[in-house]
RNA sequence: GGAGAGAUGGCCGAGUUGGUUUAAGGCGCUCGCCUGCUAAGCGAGUGUGGGGAUAAAACUUCACCGAGGGUUCGAAUCCCUCUCUCUCCGCCA
């Protein structure tokens, strides 16, 4: 949530901001509106100091045994007037915060002005791109093949986007949890939890997803709680409504879930395989740092990113969201892009985004400045550490043999048993 | 699921026959004094958010005692709904 002062000081910069991004609002309401709110705020006000004073009036002349009937008569009215002017009031406010709720968070200066994904700017490559003397195959093929992928059952068991993995697969994804979170937590420096896979509705706001994005989540029957989409929710949710010591900033920590999407509006996208599941196992992280240092925190939280494919060996480009193509949340974000030879193309395996105050603002998260008595807004960053599937995706399809089986990347033999190489699905 | 108790400022904790408590006191924190140093001691200050005013402050006002409604001239205090925590019982991995 942009700060309501923010928007009024600077409304035709957020108008000429949401039209970059594409977003449809009407801001002349909102200037009328924040009017029309601080002219009934005051008038209000004024009759609640009156009520106040002549309270203690009336508190005085009972004490004393003396008549307050008039003046209990006089309030009776100034009463009745303040409960109109508060249900006015009420009106204005919830109209602001409904068009704040939707506004998105405004682009860090530094991204590039763009409309979709072909305006995004590519800031570097890592890797060789290999060389087959064979036609390299699609995961779903060496997947299915070796045994360790099965499609068919898992959508018996639920049904389209949803994958069963067996054997060597589903220890192959556990590995991969957990050379990600033994990175990230001792050489890193983040803080491992695990954090409960189903929140509430205010946790969902406060991130972002709500209210704008109900329809990409899977809510619980009943309740008002949502399977959560990503880690996000639930770790930066962790310091809600909490006033940080500076003492205690920054804070890292990483994360792993799984993460369940409806993916609304993505039918026919990548159908085939496990690149777009209902439900995906990823390594987050997280922090939350003084505003001063966030994009240097980015670049870090980037690099931490980024480490995880070097030591694995898969190529990959890193490229910045232009504005039309960025998050909601999202004052900048970084895209991490792994080759999958079998789609001769890169595809997003991590999204590191500073979202500045946006969230803590929703969240209530702030901290206390050393030395000084106002409590400011943190700074949040998060990002995948990798997206797990994806991660799995990638290695089936970078280190495939003409035989059909899968060379195991050095980093994690001594996870899975010391083995060289997948062979088959047990 | 059943029964009971509770939720107050960064933390602890008084206050519930409605009206000088428009939140006592303590801890912590900040500043000052004192003092070989540190500690202790003494003194002062110290919540959050929204308005107004100002060049900026000083200043001024409203709201906030888990959340939301209600009663009343007036609610931390009375009533209703909800959430969470604790204790006991039942069930369960």
């Amino acid at each position: 949530m942009l700060d309501l002062r923010f928007v009024r000081e600077n409304i035709e910069e957020v108008k000429e901001q949401i039209k970059q991004r594409g977003v449809a609002l009407d801001l002349d309401a909102f200037v009328r509106l924040d009017f029309e709110r601080r002219d009934l705020l005051q008038e209000a006000e004024g009759l609640k100091f009156q009520r106040n004073t002549v309270s203690e009036k009336i508190a005085r002349l009972k004490k004393d045994k003396k008549d307050a009937s008039s003046e209990i008569a006089a309030m009776r009215e100034v009463a009745q007037k303040i409960k109109e002017l508060d249900g006015k009031l009420n009106e204005r406010e919830n109209a602001l915060n409904r068009i704040l709720m939707y506004l998105p968070n405004m682009p860090h200066p530094s991204v590039p002005i763009g409309s979709n994904e072909e305006d995004n700017t590519e800031i570097k490559r890592w890797g060789e791109i290999p060389r087959f003397h064979f036609n390299p195959m699609a995961h779903w093929d060496i997947g299915e093949k070796l045994g360790i992928l099965d499609f068919e059952r898992a959508s018996k068991i639920t049904g389209a986007r949803f994958t069963l993995l067996k054997g060597w697969g589903a220890k192959l994804e556990r590995a991969l949890i957990n050379f990600m979170l033994d990175l990230h937590t001792h050489e890193h420096n983040y803080k491992e939890v695990l954090p409960p896979f189903i929140v509430n509705r205010q946790s969902m706001i406060a991130t972002g997803q709500l209210p704008k994005f109900e329809e990409d989540l899977f809510k619980l029957e009943g309740l008002d709680y949502y399977l959560i989409p990503t880690a996000e929710v639930p770790v930066t949710n962790i310091h809600q409504n909490e006033i940080l010591k500076s003492t205690e900033l920054p804070i890292y920590y990483t994360a792993y879930t799984p993460c369940f999407r409806s993916e609304a509006g993505s039918y026919g996208k990548d159908t085939r395989g496990l690149i777009r599941q209902h439900q995906f196992n990823k390594v987050e992280l997280v922090k939350f740092v003084v505003p001063e240092t966030s994009y240097d925190e980015l670049e870090g939280l980037l690099v931490d990113a980024e480490e995880v494919l070097r030591r694995l060996g898969l190529p990959y480009r890193v490229v910045s969201l232009c504005t039309g193509d960025i998050g909601f949340s999202a004052a900048k974000t970084y895209d991490i892009e792994v080759w999958l030879p079998g789609q001769n193309r890169f595809v997003e395996i991590s999204s590191c985004s500073n979202f500045e105050d946006f969230q803590a603002r929703r969240g209530n998260i702030r901290y206390k400045p050393e030395g000084k008595s106002k409590t400011r807004f943190v700074h949040t960053l998060n990002g995948s550490g990798l997206a797990i599937g994806r991660t799995l995706i990638a290695i089936l399809e970078n280190y495939q043999q003409e035989d059909g089986t899968v060379t195991v990347p050095e980093v994690l033999k001594s996870y899975l048993r010391g083995i060289e190489k997948i062979e088959g699905w047990i």
